[in-house]
RNA sequence: GGUCCUGUGGCCGAGUGGCUAGGCAGAGCUCUGCAAAAGCUUCCACAGCGGUUCGAAUCCGCUCGGGACCUCCA
């Protein structure tokens, strides 16, 4: 079997997957700012890490996977203002930070929850990291790369690249970005700027008298700039350098370029070997983001209450969506994209639920009726799965075989062609292969507990059949459809009216 | 302006120098009391123009179009 491939960002290749430690693999993922609602470009790299850390542990690794929250920074909800801090309000009246932080992370496990992803190992918070960060800060301030400017300190780009760029760590290694060039354009300073050069970067900025989330900190208080974090938690849990950091690639710079500078002048190395990142999703060909005002929050779509969209898409429609194109291309997110792929996971997991319901002691099985030219085909679409997932997780193609099963389970099942016709070596590996593949690393699972809308409708159909036998005094039907249904813990009513209710035990 | 990515059939999207992507939609057939489902078959493609090659959607060049990053961003 091929070994597991992936594209990492800093060699701009393809690279066979080697961890540091064999049989262990430490992953850092960038999360959320929980100072909002999480929307739909969000559940793209979520989904997409939540696969690598389900196949890397398929794969046979104990992975450590850990993932932020991102809690610290500018906090303010929307149409509240921050000068609640130096107001005279009531401490019941004032923005709380932590309240809405809580509100948001709240919001995103509960979407995280949904998608079926798989908890992070360890979710380090922002906030309850500012000693580490602060110690990172200080030893970048006494080896030089650092100075502090009104309270705030900023990180010495210019002199970090000069001195390591002799040690093949030069500022842009990973976005490929030359500083000659932005200190070109580094003219137009804004007013009275603290910075030396405009590419510097904040590593802790002093709070103005409004700001409400503040630390005491060696430069007055304040709070840590935004790329700090990242490089303080994963040194913490997962070393000095570690196995892979993904994100977003509208993170690949500045944050993960100032995340390498960071932490190669604290710990002197690269601090991760493979740098993945996911590609966005567009609406209508662009990138979906604030500034674009074409937010769509998780909350809208999975009830539909959004003026973008003709109806509600389940998690699972949406993670399915997203796992039919490959994470590094953009995904244009439409109406009918999202329908097509609603229909079409209907599809794979009837199939699927079908074949798992097939039970191979109650199957009879002939060797002498087997078709060797469909088992062989069956057996080379199964060896794919894997293929596809090292070829750089190729989720595309992981499904399209699974499609091209799915009409062999069918006819089995529709009885167009015998059991039978695959040896029953074939159909287990089969069932074993689909199941593992579908839910264990895709993490597709059936959603259909509870839709209270269908069961209405369904017991509309009821009533009226119930209301017709009983037009034509066929009363052994209507009551068998009213005792039935009791026992199943529903209750028929017939009102005076004619019309008939129910409720649920 | 700089850096980089991208342009595939009605829609979404894989993809490799020669071999069926797949899903959705459409057409026909089979099955079926009817319908649905399912199965089978089928239509529709590689932005344009050149070049390399025995052969290119796949490599190179140009043209046109779209996008990302350079500011918070998944």
């Amino acid at each position: 079997m091929s070994k597991l491939k992936v594209y990492n960002s800093l060699t701009r290749q393809k690279e066979v997957f080697e961890s540091i430690t064999p049989g262990h693999v430490g992953m850092y993922v960038c999360g959320p700012t929980v100072s909002g609602e999480s929307h739909l470009g969000h559940a793209r790299p979520y989904i997409t890490f939540d696969i690598f850390y389900r196949y890397l542990t398929y794969l046979g690794n104990k992975v450590r996977y850990v993932r932020n929250i991102t809690d610290a920074g500018h906090f303010e909800e929307e149409g509240r203002e921050a000068e609640d801090k130096i107001s005279k309000k009531a401490v019941l009246e004032k923005l709380e930070p932590m309240e809405l932080v809580q509100k948001y992370t709240n919001l995103f496990h509960w979407a995280m929850n949904e998608f079926n992803t798989i908890s992070p190992s360890i979710e380090p918070t922002a906030t309850g990291h500012i000693i580490e960060q602060i110690v990172m800060i200080e030893k970048i301030i006494a080896d030089g790369y650092a100075y502090v400017a009104n309270g705030s300190v900023y990180f010495d780009v210019d002199k970090y690249n000069e001195d390591f760029s002799k040690k093949e760590l030069p500022y842009g290694i990973l976005s490929g970005r030359v500083l000659d060039e932005q200190i070109e354009s580094t003219r137009e300073l804004d007013n009275q700027d603290e910075k030396r050069n405009k590419s510097d970067f904040a590593l802790w900025k002093n709070a103005p008298p409004e700001h409400i989330m503040r630390w005491k900190s060696p430069w007055g208080e304040g709070f840590p700039g935004w790329h700090i974090e990242c490089s303080a938690m994963s040194a913490k849990y997962l070393g000095d350098q570690f196995d892979i950091h993904g994100g977003g690639m509208d993170l690949q710079f500045p944050h993960h370029e100032c995340e390498i500078a960071q932490s190669a002048v604290c710990n002197h190395v690269m601090p991760a070997r493979y740098w993945l990142h996911n590609n966005m999703i567009t609406i209508n060909g662009r990138k979906m983001g604030k500034s674009y005002n074409n937010v769509i929050k998780l909350s809208e779509l999975f009830s539909g209450s959004h003026p973008i969209l003709v109806q509600a898409f389940s998690p699972m429609t949406i993670r399915f969506f997203i796992l039919q194109t490959h994470y590094r291309s953009t995904l244009d997110f439409s109406n009918e994209a999202l329908q097509a792929a609603e229909k079409g996971l209907r599809r794979l997991w009837e199939a699927y639920e079908a074949l798992q319901k097939m039970q191979v002691d109650q199957l009879s099985f002939d060797a002498s009726k087997a078709d060797a030219e469909l088992n062989e085909k069956v057996n080379t679409l199964l060896a794919e799965f894997d293929e596809y997932m090292n070829d750089d997780l190729n989720t595309a193609k992981v499904l399209a075989s699974m499609f091209e099963i799915v009409p062999v389970i069918n006819s089995i099942k529709d009885q167009h062609i015998e059991v039978s016709a695959l040896t029953i070596e074939t159909f287990e590996t089969l069932q074993q292969k689909m199941k593992t593949f579908v839910e264990d690393i895709m993490g597709l699972k059936s959603e259909l507990q509870g839709d209270q809308s269908k069961l209405d409708g369904v017991l509309k159909v009821l009533i009226d059949l119930r209301k017709q036998a009983r037009a034509k005094k066929d009363f052994a039907t209507s009551d068998a459809i009213r005792n039935q249904l009791l026992q199943l813990g529903i209750a028929l009513k017939d009102e005076k009216n004619g019309e008939m209710s129910y409720t649920f035990s």
